[in-house]
DNA sequence: GGTTGTTGATTGACGAGTCAATAAACATGT
DNA sequence: ACATGTTTATTGACTCGTCAATCAACAACC
């Protein structure tokens, strides 16, 4: 049965499986067996590739982060305008390949775990202090000084959203989600330009 | 040794030694005998007097969520006109009994545990009405119609300053948290009254 | 024949919950 | 005052299950 170069495939498999697994229990209290069942191999061969639970939990918040990193880019990539920079960022964090039930869970547990593992606390920072600085940078022509506040607020009400998510059973209102967020950024920039 | 009426005592110390230590653990993953021993006591009478671990962190969400709801009132108490009331909600939000490290961390947790247990989400929502219902009350003779929306946006806002407060070490800014929502409040009111 | 992939079985640790036993306080009848 | 029985408080020792991690062995490919 071993195929040649089974590693990537193996990692991506457990990766989402952990995902899925996470998403569905709300909780991180997963086994290893659970996760590796679900993508389909033995949990000897799970530790094999990653090492320890841990590295597997890591691994799966890495892609998170790296999906929702990627959504945000995409969003920026056709917007100019400052304002519409703003708004991409906004929107892009409310794009449909984070903004899902599984992967709020996901979040919201991996935030725990950050305040109880370094690794996981370095990467949450990394991804706060980027949003930040998206935000920062689109609304710095617009608000000036202001911007770094506005984007401390901007931030806390995404985070503040997505938490909400969390609890509504089903698939989260992407569209109200998002217009809340936007909705208090038009607020914000009333007056200007 | 056994003193009588040592009940509600014992009851109050694993509370408190239950958020304590879920506060400096950062997570719901503490033994019962950890909780037990800084209450000073065995881990079978914790278990005498809960029955279950999860009836332990149940009764300390209780109390957390009780300490909450008292500072919301006393804030609410001085307060008359609707301006006030809606920032006396906010400002009893972030009291110093509630808005503290420990609190917040147990609060982060008890969002996790109630994706997975009926009971902290049927507690989590009796809060989240609450909340809901004093902002809207408050607002209703400021904004009409839109007091539901601009209750939701104040909610979201609030847990995301709560959800971001717990990643920082030390105490939280009680003030900066306070200021940073009043002023989203005082955006969503301009041009009212 | 060595590298890569894979698993069943095993180990070792840990933790929730139970239980039997002990001891102090209280209640009651004498 | 005192014996006796009942309730409350308390714990050490134990059971039972679970789970992360390891290992030895086997299978396919080069």
């Amino acid at each position: 049965m071993p195929k040649l170069g089974a590693e990537p495939i193996r990692r991506a498999a457990l990766v989402k499986a952990t995902i899925e697994t996470v998403g569905e229990a709300g909780s991180l209290d997963v086994t290893v067996a659970q996760i590796a069942r679900r993508a389909g191999m033995s949990s000897a061969l799970a530790h094999h590739y990653f090492g320890s639970k841990e590295q597997i939990f890591l691994a799966a918040m890495r892609a998170i982060l790296s999906i929702y990193g990627a959504e945000v880019r995409g969003a920026l990539a056709t917007a100019r305008a400052p304002r519409d920079r703003v708004r991409a960022v906004v929107m892009g964090s409310f794009a449909a390949g984070s903004f899902r039930h599984e992967a709020i869970a996901a979040w919201l547990n991996f935030y725990v775990l950050a305040q109880s593992s370094a690794d996981a606390r370095r990467l949450l920072h990394v991804y706060q202090r980027r949003l930040r600085s998206n935000l920062v940078h689109g609304l710095r022509p617009l608000v000036g000084a202001r911007a770094g506040a506005v984007a401390e607020g901007l931030g806390a009400l995404i985070d503040g959203v997505y938490i909400r998510a969390a609890l509504v059973g089903g698939e989260p209102d992407r569209d109200a989600a998002c217009d809340l967020v936007l909705a208090h950024l038009e607020k914000e920039l009333e007056g200007v330009q």
